[in-house]
RNA sequence: GGGCCGGUAGCUCAGUUGGUUAGAGCACACCCUUGAUAAGGGUGGGGUCGAAAGUUCGAGUCUUUCUCGGCCCA
């Protein structure tokens, strides 16, 4: 029989998706329509949703793990700006900082141009241009991937009112007195002359000279040892000159040796830790040793020695003190300590009232504090020391050893701890720690393990050092009298500078004449003014101030803060103590972190290895739903993996769901109503029908109850589930008879098609913050003129409670259980060929008095698709149901396929009318 | 090396306070359909829950050790 007879579904939505030419139409769309100011008017004085973007840094195509932060932090945007919020995104970018800084100097180096030769400003004005040009580079990327924000209005780290207001921020600090100038050993590079940040710290294999020197005992309450040499061992023979303490802990054994094998040691006494007695033996070649006393290391307290360099002006004496960080793994047990280079001697020193000094300059060289080495470069200073301690017959052995070391990222030098003056911020002073802690308890996080991480770290942490001797950043506005070496404090001057900056920028620091900053009040030949830079996560921790607090569209604090979770150590941790500093709290009520992007095994993706993935590639052949798919379909709480069978899996997913709705969509006609939930009159429903209401409601409630724990790995299984399964597999296969062949105004139908606008409803909704793309194609096919223009300035479904239905919840699960066994039956007759299509089947359905109580109503030929179907109670069968399948016999009604002995049970259907009525 | 987190079918994920033969979807295999058609339906196979030891009547779930991976720190 001929297809006219028919409903076929019709539609204009294409089954192949091409998802990469298609989707930047729809960036141009929603530029066009300007989507984004279209949400703030329309969700105009709903309570405001800001996720406060935490600024990448404006350098180099984004990666995957940048496409997986915006995709995230642009699915819970529009989630909450579904979900009837204002929900506000402005994106930023980090400007300032060494990386952009290395690129210029490259740049200066390919074309033999020394960089000392140019006006800082002139430099400063390449770095601002180079950018300036990424973050450009960065908006196409992000906008690509569907991202709806301020993309007009960004905020920079460097635009003129970012500078001015870090200023006002260091300012508070600096007013309290928090911010002070100490010395303190950093982590330096003599390469780039600079302190490094954590961040720009590398650890690589690096070979060491080891040594093991002697420190004669000068004085001990332990008689014995007097005379004796206290052995170190270190891998920095150049700070041997910088020594001011040795350190031990009270807990080990020690031992006093006699050594008979050594030229330098001949009828000397040493002591070492007990435990660290044989190592010590392999590594010197030491054969004749004979323990004399062995004895605990509390028993070394008030111990002096004296520098193995006495005799050549190092004569002061070197205390014995108490450790927990001296270790027996490496060594004698014995740690020697120079503050000026190291951060665990420094501390210990500094509780000693040992202080640290400047002994190398920033070249690398020597002082003039270090007798005797002046002016030698500390790298060529080991072979030096080592010749000056054998003269001195305080050396037992010297060696190699390769080890992790730290470098800089940048020229991959070797890093040294140097002891430079600096600016910090004290944890302690004004009670920052505290503060930031309790803030932290107020703060959600999601996962909450984030919690326990970025406390311990705050629990521990060391001053935080915000200066930098660079030049591309904030300059310090820091100005120092002459006369009595104070730093300047005056609210006036600190405004004063801002107000400058919000003019012209913070270049006009580096001009020659800087009385204008000053005022009238100073003179500025009284002040020397300070040439160090802001350190960049100051910069970024000061977002909150010049972001949240200066716009009126945003709020402060942040509803949230969504980074990956390295930034417990970085952005969240910066912004955290910056905000807790100079305000007392934090700049944000919640922290979502997620996990790094890994590969399809779980190792990180490097180059060297070859296993990354570029995003671009993957819009290019997937497109920007693909990738969302799998930032909704992964656990963010752990690391993500992704590889091309990974992707591809979500691609089949997704024409799944794209399916899905062309299925409704066809049997619509293209022709969708939008429904007021509450006035569906859903009483003459089928128990179908009903029941699909109610798991209409349950996957609603479901959904809300995830999001509001951003469960969206749980959301989209289930959404996916119930299109696949509950859709595709069940009421879509088993109303296809209805929608094909009853009469267009029958009830039944009529009923049928309503709930498939139902459906399309919910399911555009539900999908629509992660399918921007597809959903908002759907939206402009189906929308009418009086809807809104775009699918994103929806709002959620609401679903009337009336839809719950349990009672007939429960009743359907035996009737899908009946359905399964019916279902085995018809695939064993299959597999014997005597049938084909299920049509072709008619099943004889037994069930036990349960079964048969909640079933007895419901259509099985319908429900199994088969011609027809009998159920009766049979009580004493073994199992609860049993289903014999037969095929139908009769003819086939050429409308609906289904096979009858008379005519077509549907009046207007089959056989009646093919039959001349 | 230290701290934290994690390892459940090929893949993405569920597994409630330890309690019957460990679940779902996808993928796979076979079959059906050709009126959702580069679609759709049905059935089925597949896991010693990273490894080992321990606690317990009972462990994917608790403890310890090891191993692999990730982040942070050194």
């Amino acid at each position: 029989m001929s297809k006219e007879h028919i409903n076929l579904p019709k539609t204009k939505f294409s089954m192949k998706a091409n998802l990469p030419n298609k989707e930047p139409n729809y960036i141009e769309f929603w530029k066009k329509i300007d989507l984004y100011n279209l949400l703030r008017q329309k969700s105009k004085g709903q309570e405001k949703f800001v996720l406060h973007d935490g600024p990448p840094y404006a350098n180099g195509n984004i990666h995957m793990g940048t496409a997986l932060n915006k995709i995230l932090k642009d699915i819970i945007t529009k989630f909450h700006q579904m979900d009837g919020k204002d929900s506000v995104y402005v994106p930023g970018w980090d400007c300032h900082g060494l990386p952009i800084e290395w690129k210029i100097e490259e740049q200066y180096k390919k074309n033999k141009k020394n960089k000392n030769d140019v006006p800082i400003i002139e430099f400063r004005k390449e770095c601002r241009e180079f950018a300036n040009k990424w973050i450009d580079v960065h908006k196409g990327e992000f906008k690509r991937l569907g991202v709806i924000g301020d993309w007009e209005n960004y905020y920079s780290t460097m635009s003129f009112d970012a500078e001015a207001q870090i200023v006002r921020e260091l300012g508070k600090f600096l007013k309290e007195g928090s911010l002070y100038r100490g010395y303190k050993p950093v982590l330096w590079s003599t390469v780039e002359k600079t302190a490094l940040a954590d961040a720009e710290v590398e650890y690589m294999d690096h070979v060491s000279d080891t040594i093991y020197a002697a420190f004669k005992v000068k004085a001990s309450n332990l008689d014995i040892i007097n005379g004796a040499d206290i052995i170190i061992w270190t891998t920095t023979p150049w700070t041997i000159p910088a020594n001011k303490a040795l350190a031990y802990n009270a807990g080990l054994k020690y031992v006093l040796l006699e050594i008979n094998d050594n030229k330098n040691f001949i009828d000397r006494k040493i002591i070492i830790a007990k435990d660290l007695l044989e190592p010590f033996k392999k590594d010197t070649s030491i054969e004749n040793i004979k323990v004399l006393k062995e004895f605990l290391g509390k028993d070394l307290k008030g111990t002096i020695c004296s520098h193995p360099f006495s005799k050549m002006g190092y004569d002061y004496d070197i205390p014995m003190l108490e450790a927990n960080f001296v270790t027996t793994e490496q060594g004698t047990g014995i740690v020697h300590c120079a503050p000026s280079h190291g951060p665990d001697d420094f501390n210990l020193c500094l509780n000693n009232n040992i202080k640290a000094i400047e002994t190398v300059d920033g070249d690398g060289k020597y002082t003039n504090e270090i007798k005797h080495f002046e002016g030698l470069h500390i790298f060529k200073a080991n072979n030096l020391i080592i010749e000056k301690l054998n003269e001195q017959k305080n050396l037992i052995t010297n060696g190699k050893l390769t080890h992790s070391y730290p470098h800089s990222w940048r020229s991959k030098a070797p890093l040294v701890h140097r002891a430079t003056p600096q600016w910090f911020i004290s944890m302690e002073s004004h009670g920052l720690r505290d503060k930031a802690l309790k803030a932290i308890d107020n703060t959600d996080f999601y996962p909450s393990k984030g919690k326990e991480r970025i406390k311990s770290m705050i629990e521990t942490r060391p001053d935080w050092c915000v200066s930098r001797q660079r030049v591309w950043g904030v300059p310090l506005p820091i100005f120092i009298s002459k006369k009595t070496g104070e730093v300047l404090v005056d609210d006036e001057v600190f405004e004063n500078i801002a107000k400058i900056y919000e003019k012209e920028g913070s270049d006009c620091w580096f001009n020659e004449d800087y009385q204008i900053f000053l005022g009238d009040k100073y003179k500025a030949e009284d002040y020397e003014k300070l040439s160090d830079i802001v350190e960049v996560w100051f910069d970024s921790g000061s977002t909150h101030s010049f972001v949240l607090e200066k716009r009126d569209d945003l709020k402060w604090p942040a509803s949230m803060y969504l980074e990956g979770s390295d930034q417990h150590r970085g952005w969240f941790h910066s912004s955290l103590l910056e905000s807790c500093g100079t305000r007392g709290v934090a700049p944000f009520e919640s922290i979502l972190s997620h996990g790094f992007v890994v590969d399809g095994k779980g190792l990180k993706m490097s180059k060297s290895t070859g296993n990354v993935i570029a995003p671009q590639d993957i819009l290019k052949k997937y497109g920007a739903d693909i990738l969302r798919i799998w930032v909704a379909s992964s656990n963010y709480a752990e690391d993500l993996r992704i590889d091309y069978s990974i992707l591809d899996q979500h691609a089949e997913s997704y024409r799944k769901i794209r399916n899905t709705f062309r299925y409704l969509l066809g049997n619509i006609q293209d022709q969708h109503e939008n429904l007021d939930f509450e006035k569906v009159k859903f009483e003459n429903f089928d128990s179908l029908e009903k029941f699909m209401l109610h798991r209409i409601y349950v996957i609603n409630e479901s959904f809300k109850n995830n999001f509001k724990v951003y469960n969206f790995h749980n959301l989209y299984k289930e959404l996916l589930n119930f299109c696949t399964v509950e859709l595709s597999a069940f009421y879509f296969d088993i109303r296809k008879d209805t929608l094909y062949c009853e009469a267009l105004n029958s009830n039944k139908r009529k009923n049928c098609i309503t709930l498939l606008n139902i459906i399309l409803q919910c399911l555009l909704k539900w999908f629509a913050p992660i399918l921007s793309f597809t959903t908002e194609e759907i939206y402009q096919l189906v929308k009418k003129e009086e809807d809104s223009q775009s699918i994103h300035l929806q709002n959620f479904v609401s679903v009337p409670n009336s839809w719950n239905n349990e009672e007939l919840s429960s009743d359907w699960e035996y009737v899908k259980k009946i359905r399964d066994v019916a279902n085995i039956s018809i695939e064993n007759m299959r597999a014997e060929k005597s049938i084909g299509s299920s049509l072709e089947a008619m099943v004889e359905i037994k069930l036990n008095k349960e079964f048969y109580d909640k079933a007895k109503n419901i259509n099985f030929s319908e429900i199994c698709i088969t011609s027809s179907a009998s159920v009766i109670k049979y009580e004493n069968q073994k199992n609860s149901i049993d289903v014999v399948a037969k095929k139908a016999q009769g003819k086939k009604c050429p409308i609906c396929w289904k096979i009858f002995e008379s005519s077509c049970e549907r009046p207007n259907c089959g056989l009646l009318n093919t039959n001349g009525k």
